[in-house]
DNA sequence: ATAGAACCTCAACATAGATTGAGGTCAAGT
DNA sequence: ACTTGACCTCAATCTATGTTGAGGTTCTAT
């Protein structure tokens, strides 16, 4: 049974109260703080302790990973949050407003891919050098290698 | 330089000859070749040839990749193509349509997952058991097996 | 005081999708 | 015949995103 030292009671949280209450594996909250999207202390013992902000860093991260953002990416727009406090309404959706540029994006090339799927696999310009489909000449073009998200 | 022994020219293709004609690695050819995305034969030498199909589906490979779909799935849609005979223009229009539904899902998934990042990132109510944008209740809930988001 | 749950670290494994390198062969031009 | 570039195989490596397991420690309830 999780219990919660009693100076602590409503302000930390151990790593299986943040997998309990949100959803990811203990070995994930690990991993995410390793790779530093998340942050915390550690008790006398050596345990890890988080600040209940981590439960929406968490959600938040789960959220822009099922839109295709890289972990690397959200790193990186964690990193933009304020540090000495917690996030407010604003910070956050500053986050948002980033995230739905490139989800805007990646939402035209795919529509845009769709649209030309019948027209090119079935016809015979599917060349390297001339089908539009090969040449996305349009949306992310000038990016260099691949949709960057976010870079 | 690549050159064709007469026997074989304007009917076979050297690895080396696809790659630069389909723009993607020698390796990653002998790798789609292992994974079975591919087929050829060998020559006297041992050496790999090509039909002039392999443009082709070469060519849908990465438009199909650009689109999400992973390699696992692009195998086993080719692996409808017919066998004896070179596909037509309905073959590759049957693969079209199976593809086109899974775009038309992932981005329906991602338009909706864009009109509730600005709501729900910035208010109150992300959290696990409450926020529609941690419970997809709506798009893809039901889509059991397939590709489902990129990433 | 002690059992057992929850925690710790570190390393290995898993999957997808390739790329790179070592060591060796084949083929074409001179 | 020789050189060179294209080719061969097989194994190792890489990035991303974790999961699993071994071996050891800490915390809390009883």
């Amino acid at each position: 049974m999780v219990r919660i030292a009693p100076e602590d009671h409503g302000r930390s949280l151990s790593v299986g109260e943040v997998a309990a209450r949100s959803g990811v594996a203990v070995s994930t909250l690990h991993f995410y703080e390793a790779k530093g999207l998340i942050r915390g202390w550690r008790s006398s013992g050596n345990q890890r302790r988080y600040a209940r902000d981590v439960l929406r860093r968490v959600a938040i991260i789960k959220v822009a990973q099922r839109t295709g953002i890289p972990l690397a990416d959200i790193r990186d727009a964690l990193a933009s949050l304020p540090d000495g406090r917690t996030p407010n309404a604003a910070d956050w959706r500053g986050l948002s407003e980033r995230w739905r540029e490139d989800l805007d994006r990646r939402i035209a090339l795919l529509t845009d891919l769709r649209d030309k799927l019948d027209g090119c696999i079935g016809c015979g310009c599917l060349s390297v050098s001339a089908c539009p489909l090969r040449n996305p000449g349009d949306v992310l073009s000038e990016s260099g290698s691949g949709p960057v998200l976010l870079g």
